[in-house]
DNA sequence: GAAAATATCCAAAGCGCTTTGGATACTTCA
DNA sequence: TGAAGTATCCAAAGCGCTTTGGATATTTTC
């Protein structure tokens, strides 16, 4: 069933139809009504290429995965991705998911952008220079980014966590007590939120008055295995850290691990903050966490970007920003320094 | 830049340029190369809108991903479409995720099929009886399910791992090592996979004679904390299993993770397999693996899935089915009863 | 060398929708 | 009561592509 057999079923004319079911006010509340009836008993739903074309709005948003040689999507992803999914869903807007090897990234936006499949870009992990945004920019594309960039020259639609805010305060709070050997399992300094989360490390140390060990930060993807291979080496050290801050609850995880087999108590011996994104796939969500945390909603943060992205395509011109402050969670995985 | 202005600049019709891009005979090779030339000048793509207008195929496979009450995206479910997603792009083809809320799942099938936005779909996560294959079959879309439905009545498009077969192997291999109280957590049983592992557990349960004891069984949602609590549980009963048969690495994780808390050593006073749908995220590929498993790739299913799908569009009649034999590998939480 | 076959190109229709620019009937107001 | 406004509807153009049904030039065949 398309348009023009449901006007010729009603005995009216495209254009009746079509505006009794987008809302226009020239029809009248009878027409409108029937109109609506009989477009549900018919099953009758526009055809999105033909909508698309005549709008020249096609009803979706990019997503551009761009998989490295782990391949493998990040799971930080899903969880956004379920709540940017939940709130499109209200408005009649779909994912268009792209995934490409890592090097193909710009030229998969471009494509998408020529062939006119999206209506605007959700960027995600952006670096700390991102040549992403510049592209957008140029090609006059609405764009959103979940995080922000240091790099940038020109305003942009952002959301994002005080990253630096927080590693702060988890550092602080160590310091408070009474850890001076404190280890960082950071995310990829090349992103720029690990980047910020290393300097609000670094800038609490400093403003306490802690030498910097080298020996002790660490700047890798964030896998269980990376936190539990590192947490075994330094905990061996000659002269370990007594506690630990980590990028990622995976991380962390790894980590804790590592604590019990060297036959430590987390908590007690060592003492471990993390950021956690608070995603619901390793049902760690627990009402008294184990693991003291930094807790932002990967989930919120999806609905929230997703109606940002709905306002930048309808006005491409405001720009609007966020920055979200993670809540600190304390666990049974901190305590005195013995 | 668009096809009228292509062809204009490039003193041809539109018919032309159209057939020299798209490989038609009718076209001379000399005429092509130009045309082939000034598009990538030009950076030109065809609207896919008005390409899908035209000839009724869009380009676009739809993944449905319902959201159950925990409102997330089931991690199995990552690298699948990171394979999925990859065999696409060499098609020109992408994916249109639409996230939803459960007891929408089927309404959105309906709607997207009705408003023309995908060609076909993929289905992940069958139950044992499920009602959009009953749906898709009725209104003659092609889909290719990853798992199969053990209630189906006609033939459709599958990609499986022989569950029931591997969870038969990892039983025996257990009672070879002597173990005669074996716990088996498994996946939801309305699931098709977990049904079918439950069934090769205890056919050879009870081709071996041994008893069935139903308080060592579980069925739920895969995740950490489910392995964890149940561990936990049964390893403080007066009778305890002295090995477990898990259905995911993340309940596997879990179950280690209670072994270890018990002051109990995997491999040694408790045997673990599980089933690993080996998933990168986690890190976990190690080259001896700590957990005996059973392993099958879900990138790589992903890609096959994919060619499957677009076999499948280019031809609905047309019926493929495929059925992976998982590995067994053999690591380090599995040894004899002591 | 004329007829038939082939190679190469094009004009125009059509995909299903939105939207512009009226047309028609019905009210309202002075 | 006639003019002006308002409510309601419609015909047709246009979005950018593919594809049908020729047209024209170039070879091939007898």
């Amino acid at each position: 069933m398309n348009l023009k057999e449901l006007s010729s079923y009603l005995g009216l004319s495209q254009t009746t139809v079509s505006r009794a079911l987008n809302g226009f006010p020239e029809v009248s509340e009878k027409t409108r009504q029937r109109v609506i009836e009989a477009a549900k008993a018919h099953g009758y739903m526009p055809s999105q290429s033909a909508r698309g074309l005549a709008t020249g709005r096609v009803g979706a948003i990019g997503h551009i995965i761009p998989l490295g040689k782990h391949q493998m999507i990040n799971p930080h992803f899903s969880d956004f991705m379920a709540g940017v999914g939940i709130a499109y869903a209200d408005f009649g807007v779909d994912i268009v998911m792209k995934i490409c090897a890592q090097d193909q990234e710009l030229a998969t936006y471009r494509k998408m952008v020529k062939s006119n499949r999206v209506d605007g870009f959700v960027l995600q992990g952006p670096l700390v220079d991102d040549p992403r945004m510049d592209l957008l920019q140029t090609m006059g594309v609405p764009f959103v980014v979940h995080g922000r960039s240091a790099g940038a020259t020109q305003p942009y639609n952002f959301l994002d966590v005080d990253n630096e805010g927080a590693f702060e305060r988890a550092t602080q709070f160590l310091i408070d007590f009474g850890h001076r050997d404190i280890a960082l399992l950071n995310g990829l300094e090349t992103m720029d939120f690990a980047h910020k989360r290393r300097k609000g490390f670094l800038t609490v140390l400093q403003g306490a008055g802690i030498p910097v060990r080298p020996e002790l930060m660490f700047s890798q993807d964030m896998s269980e295995v990376y936190g539990y291979e590192v947490a075994t080496n330094i905990l061996a050290l000659p002269n370990p850290p007594s506690a630990m801050l980590c990028a990622s609850k995976l991380v962390a995880l790894g980590v804790m691990r590592a604590i019990a087999d060297a036959g430590l108590v987390a908590g007690k011996h060592v003492s471990v903050v993390t950021f956690d994104d608070d995603f619901g796939f390793l049902g760690t969500h627990a009402a008294v966490p184990q693991i003291t945390c930094l807790r932002s909603s990967l989930y919120r943060a999806g609905t929230r970007v997703a109606h940002m992205m709905m306002a930048a395509v309808d006005d491409p011109l405001g720009i609007s920003t966020e920055i979200w402050e993670p809540e600190l969670v304390v666990g049974k995985s901190t305590g005195m320094k013995l």
